[in-house]
RNA sequence: GCGCCAGUAGCUCAGCUGGAUAGAGCAGCGGACUUCUAAUCCGCAGGUCCGGGGUUCGAAUCCCUGCUGGCGUACCA
């Protein structure tokens, strides 16, 4: 490390930087350099890109801006590219060389003894590290899960819950000041229907024989409900007249099954900063003053007692209801209504995680925003595909309505929570996905949760062993990083030095399989080099460095896991 | 019919928002445990990126079109 590390302003940064993000500000300034010294024309920027080779051949980094300056300057690429690294301001020698390649490609070469200095960001900032202020404190809630309270959650629900809670983790960790909100669906007729489901069944505990009505909850789950009412009330809701027993039903088995919700979420690894409940939005007249402020600005009509709202104003295929024929608002004017709610509370950004089956809601709700004042970049939704389930390759049969389904808490008992949700991760959310019970909770190398915790398990057992050898576990300033020469070491290095973009790209596209799959890699070629070289019993100073790397590598798994909800293992 | 999402190795999926010779896991075949955890590693094999056009220096990626699958197309939520 000679002639390096006195000009390292590297050292100084508070969040990760990334070399990705260093050469990116390097080349941010070169063409205003260019533009100085008459090499090129003064024009608008397009924007910088970094990429990472393919071929080790074409350097550690590339760009592409000589290609993308080509239309704009009305020159070669080839030719820009020479003036721009004839400009570059590399103060702190962290290129070899260059390299212009193919059609104008500029290709970096990262001195090699600077690479094992980049360990020094992670070692410091320790759980921070991959956190950034890329958000820069802006409110974004994201609201996912709000499952309407008429039954314990499904499989279908896990992996919207898992995506919005890993969603509302990265963008925590990405400088957003992030609420969780479930919003509880519990003022429609479903619920009304829960009511009278439990009341049938109530009623049946008394030896009423009536036919149970094919349209009401057919599980197991609601019989309980009216156990525990009748273990309660006893014979006391019989007496009442049926609209208020059925009412009394309701609201004891929704909030019995919200109990249920939390718990199972709980169990889940998700948590909630608030509950909304739909009724909320009812109360002091609230939906039907929102519907009076649209009508004001001209988004509502009548046509005969149905109200609706115009949102082909803003690109949806036919207009919405949003007053029934009957006079009861529709689930949407609610919805608008809600949205409001969000925006009024202060968010910058609303995110809503739907089933893809929802998906054709979608333009409404961007019409209802946008009628709303709201410009449409304020609201994001993601879609999470349907989850089909299988068991040792055979599609399980569910049915919601009959009461057959396998439940949250199934999938938890039987496979396990790091498991279940690494699972639900490793695809991105918008592409439908395999969920085999039997592969998910099996514990072998067909299941790639535990790829990933052995990795970390198996560098607790290290550092372990390395304690018990005498080895006090080093920190950056403890070791001779530029002993760190292998290849090996040099790409466990880079990865690690990646975990920051990654994590940051992960919160831009609200993407959190970007995550699982770079804990997947960076584990291994930790395992690779596990096998191939020795971290203890080499060389003492040699083993210092490398039980460093190793440890930075826990740290980064970790983190990474962390992310993710899964539990990181010191043993397995 | 119309709309949305998919179609990449035998299977399940990535492919960094247009970059250089398309990747991983599993399954298959052949190897590696007296060593810091073999839930691991090493090697081999595997491709019409659904078909057809187009856009440009360059396409799995963008546009058009056809085919296939899933979902949606309510005064349900």
């Amino acid at each position: 490390m000679v002639g390096l590390g006195a000009n390292f302003s590297f050292f100084t940064e508070g969040t990760s930087i990334s070399m990705k993000r260093k050469l990116t500000a390097i080349l941010e300034r070169t063409p205003h350099e260019c533009f100085a010294r008459n090499l090129l024309d003064p024009c608008d920027l397009p924007p910088i890109e970094v990429d990472l080779p393919r071929e080790e051949a074409h350097g550690d980094y590339a760009t592409n801006l000589a290609m993308t300056l080509a239309p704009l300057q009305r020159k070669k690429p080839r030719d820009i590219a020479e003036k721009i690294v004839a400009c570059l301001d590399d103060s702190e020698c962290v290129i070899e060389r260059t390299e212009i390649a193919g059609p104008g490609f500029i290709n970096f070469f990262i001195r090699k003894d600077y690479w094992p200095l980049l360990l020094e960001s992670p070692d410091r900032l320790k759980e921070d590290y991959g956190r950034s202020d890329m958000g820069e404190g802006k409110k974004v809630q994201v609201e996912f899960v709000s499952a309407n309270p008429t039954g314990p959650l499904h499989i279908g629900h896990a992996r919207g819950a898992v995506t919005g809670d890993v969603i509302a983790r990265i963008l925590e960790a990405s400088g957003y000041d992030t609420r969780r909100e479930y919003y509880i669906n519990d003022a429609g007729n479903q619920m009304n229907l829960l009511g009278t489901s439990i009341y049938h069944r109530y009623r049946e505990l008394f030896g009423h024989r009536e036919p149970y009505p094919e349209n009401c909850y057919q599980g197991k789950y609601i019989i309980d409900l009216a156990q525990k009412i009748k273990d309660k009330f006893g014979d006391g809701l019989l007496k009442k007249d049926v609209d208020e027993a059925v009412s009394a039903c309701t609201d004891y088995g929704a909030a019995e099954i919200m109990e249920g919700i939390k718990d199972d979420l709980a169990a889940f690894g998700v948590t909630f900063d608030c509950f909304f409940s739909e009724k909320e939005l009812y109360k002091d007249n609230g939906v039907e003053r929102l519907i009076a402020e649209l009508s004001e600005k001209g988004f509502i009509y009548q046509d005969g007692d149905t109200l609706w709202f115009r949102t082909t104003a803003f690109g949806d295929e036919k207009d919405r209801v949003v007053v029934r024929e009957n006079g009861e608002p529709t689930y949407f004017a609610a919805d608008i209504c809600y949205h409001k709610n969000k925006f009024d509370r202060g968010f910058d950004l609303v995110i809503d995680i739907w089933g893809a089956d929802h998906h054709g809601y979608i333009p409404r709700m961007y019409a209802a925003i946008q009628a709303l004042g709201k410009k449409p970049e304020a609201l994001k939704i993601v879609l999470v595909q349907l989850v089909n389930l299988l068991r040792d390759g055979v599609p399980v049969a569910m049915s919601t309505r009959a009461g057959e389904f396998v439940t949250l808490r199934e999938v938890i008992d039987e496979v396990g929570k790091d498991a279940a949700r690494y699972n639900f991760l490793m695809r991105r959310s918008n592409s439908h996905l395999d969920f085999d019970l039997e592969l998910a909770k099996r514990q072998s190398n067909e299941n790639p949760v535990y790829y990933v915790q052995y990795a970390h398990a198996r560098i607790a057992s290290i550092m372990r062993t390395a304690k018990e050898r005498g080895y006090s576990i080093p920190s950056y300033r403890d070791v001779n990083p530029s002993l760190l020469t292998l290849d090996e070491e040099r790409e466990l290095i880079k990865i690690i030095n990646r975990f920051p973009d990654v994590v940051e790209g992960s919160a831009r596209t609200l993407e959190p399989h970007r995550i699982p799959f770079y804990c997947n890699e960076l584990a291994a070629v930790f395992h690779s080099y596990y096998n191939k070289h020795r971290v203890i019993g080499v060389e003492e100073e040699l083993s210092l460095a490398r039980l460093f790397l190793v440890k930075i590598i826990g740290l980064v798994l970790g983190n990474g896991l962390k992310l993710l909800g899964v539990t990181a293992p010191e043993r397995m």
